[in-house]
DNA sequence: CAACATTTGTTGTCTATACATTTATTACGG
DNA sequence: CCGTAATAAATGTATAGACAACAAATGTTG
């Protein structure tokens, strides 16, 4: 069995709630490590496949920097130096923004493009298989997180 | 409201599947985010706060780096040099172990006992008021995230 | 018991998170 | 306009995560 009180050792929490956090916190874990590894061949982390994701869902209209910054994951992420290791590698450009020279306008490349689409495929169907759950327990899940962060 | 569509500005994902992963990503750096700040003005971080905690529950018996390692929520973590951290700190002790001398044993000291017992009440109380839902739906979140793991 | 394998922990390197600070540019109020 | 505030991005620094490589000690096997 997959119970969080096996997989760290603690037999006994406070109450549902902190165990709920530390369960969260354990499952967050346990996913990100296999991204990790998942996206390792490709050359690319698990944060800069989001940022490459975000720039295809711009449909080729320039982004700046903090805009990136907010769709994130992680909101204390740091996007500009994310930006400028996809940039060493070409899959996104990078220039200054005419109207407005403070800001920056960053756009995914050919190979980004391409790279995306390769591994996009990849990772979806190893997500679905990852999660040992029915449909509609899925939905509950997404339900649950969403109102508890509310 | 806290709809994860809404959080990151992406209005449609492949499947419920791929969501959730993306949920539990989004919902878990919002927890860390949280929990670093929260653990800032007593000088740990919630890795550390972590240990601490492993080594309390041992109840004085001295555990080695490895024993920590797999109760960790992150077991690619870097337990050593965590411990390392917290002895500068004076919150835990550490000393050659007289059976086996490439192990290390362990031990949390008073210091480290009564930041961990001070911190710990405000912790508890935060998680439970951070965590928007009622104890059967914390229930329903814990099982859930057990199963999909499993 | 000597040679080799295994285990335990430390260290090195790269990336990312969590800020605080800095620099450049634009917006605004007198 | 000019000076100051506000904004965008880059940069600095500390901590942690994800490994690979290493050293020391112990196990194992001929």
């Amino acid at each position: 069995m997959g119970k969080i009180e096996d997989a760290i050792q603690q037999k006994v929490f406070k109450d549902p709630y902190n165990k709920v956090v530390v369960n969260l916190l354990y499952t967050s874990s346990y996913l990100v490590t296999s991204q990790h590894a998942f996206f390792k061949p490709h050359g690319i982390s698990p944060e800069q496949y989001n940022v490459l994701r975000i720039l295809r869902g711009q449909n080729g209209v320039p982004t700046t920097v903090s805009s990136i910054q907010d769709r994130m994951l992680n909101k204390m992420s740091n996007a500009s130096r994310l930006i400028e290791k996809l940039k060493q590698k070409g899959l996104v450009k990078r220039e200054e923004c005419p109207n407005d020279r403070r800001q920056v306008d960053v756009m995914i490349t050919e190979d980004g493009l391409n790279l995306l689409n390769l591994v996009q495929q990849e990772v979806e169907r190893a997500n679905k298989q990852f999660i040992n759950l029915e449909l509609d327990e899925v939905n509950q899940l997404n339900d649950l997180l969403d109102k508890m962060r509310g």
